[in-house]
DNA sequence: CGGGTTGCGTTCATATTGGTCACCGGCGTG
DNA sequence: CACGCCGGTGACCAATATGAACGCAACCCG
């Protein structure tokens, strides 16, 4: 059983977090901490035994990234997986550095979540099969990430996972809400195909639709970029 | 250039290494340390910069792994590979959740320490030229660099070195992507084997696969050349 | 209050390309 | 010399974005 604590600043995000760990089998959550006071509590306690911390680096008293230095100065080596908004390559580059075996882009699904977990499970599970390493080429493999494409699968039939992240990405580089028409013209999409795709993402609630009344005509739905899915959707 | 300190006490093993890292473009030595004092005194210059210290983790005075919990401590982040005779799982785990980016064991050919400080160049080149990943896949992909290993070395199945050879110049020197049939048509080869090859290189991040959208019919994939660090030196 | 107008949502046929499978020719081997 | 393995090829079926046509939901005007 792995042992996990979350820590993470918004309540929501903590639950929806909570809840996707425990439908992992071999995973069981410990306890979680809204801030970095109480995590540095939660695990300094004594019978706590913490395998895995999923950290956000955005908490509201330190930064998460202190509190992944702190751990390590206090000689922890519990494993970190970073889990942010931020989009920031230094960012990751520094969790990295403090030794996070991933780094998560909030918001996630299921799937995606699933498939890190898993993977480090499989990591965990290498390390502590093999006793001591004889080789080179040994560490090499235990250290290995293994590519993970279990993701495509998940896609519906017809849609592609080079132009969902197309589409994700200029729906979330846009600061107002953007129609399916709005988007065609930005991405050199047809407003079909953009419709689809931003019918799947408001479908695995990466995005929300905001019709747009006030216009002559049939009204047109707007997609505006979830950052913090909502948790009844398991 | 990227910048590498060497930190071990052997001073054979030193000059050694420094000779290594000096056979390498793109890599120079500020200096070496032979125990921890003395790595701790280098490391804080501050007109030093380091990018890289290569750690050995037994050091006559306190551990590599201190060291390393130190430089965390003060808010470095600078990279480490740790350089060690000590065949122990346990000591892989602990210098890995200090964020080393590669373990390699004593004694080791040239071979051996190329790849791993290309792999590390390669990573490096790729998170300061990618400014703000878009995505998770795009954090997947830089992040797997560093710890995979010989990915260029073993050819799968089915693919011969010739051809990959004469299809990785065609592309690269190529100014606007090339989709498979464009390749075939230049490179006297079937679309098929030219798929299969473009398909190869943009697995192992050498090239990248890029939809070209606003024409009827299914979208056709072209593939760039991903310009980052030089093929011609293996 | 109801019919007309206006756009966008939705569907469907179509145009292309992707992916796969069974063959073919060549090279090394016994 | 026959055999077997291996990589490249042609042709097939499946996949996926596009454009146009149709229908619907909200505004507007009489």
């Amino acid at each position: 059983m792995i042992r996990v604590a979350i820590v993470e600043d918004d309540p929501l995000t903590a639950e929806l977090h909570t809840a996707y760990v425990e439908r992992l089998d071999g995973f069981e959550v410990i306890g979680s901490a809204g801030n970095a006071r109480e995590a540095r509590k939660l695990i300094g306690a004594a019978d706590a035994a913490i395998d895995l911390v999923l950290l956000d680096l955005t908490l509201p008293d330190i930064g998460g990234l202190d509190l992944a230095r702190a751990m390590r100065s206090a000689g922890l080596s519990i494993d970190i997986i970073a889990v942010t908004a931020v989009r920031d390559i230094a960012a990751v580059q520094t969790a990295m550095s403090f030794g996070a075996v991933q780094y998560l882009i909030k918001p996630f699904t299921f799937q995606v979540f699933q498939e890190k977990l898993l993977a480090y499970a499989a990591y965990r599970s290498r390390l502590s099969s093999a006793s001591s390493a004889t080789s080179q080429a040994e560490i090499d493999r235990l250290l290995a990430v293994p590519r993970s494409s279990s993701a495509a699968a998940a896609l519906p039939k017809g849609l592609t996972a080079a132009t969902l992240d197309a589409v994700s990405r200029a729906l979330r580089e846009s600061p107002a809400p953007l129609s399916a028409a709005e988007l065609a013209e930005r991405g050199d999409l047809s407003r079909v195909t953009a419709r689809r795709y931003l019918e799947h993402l408001a479908d695995i609630d990466l995005a929300s639709r905001e019709p747009r009344y006030g216009t002559p005509g049939r009204p047109e739905v707007a997609y505006r970029w979830l950052s913090h899915p909502s948790p009844d959707r398991l």
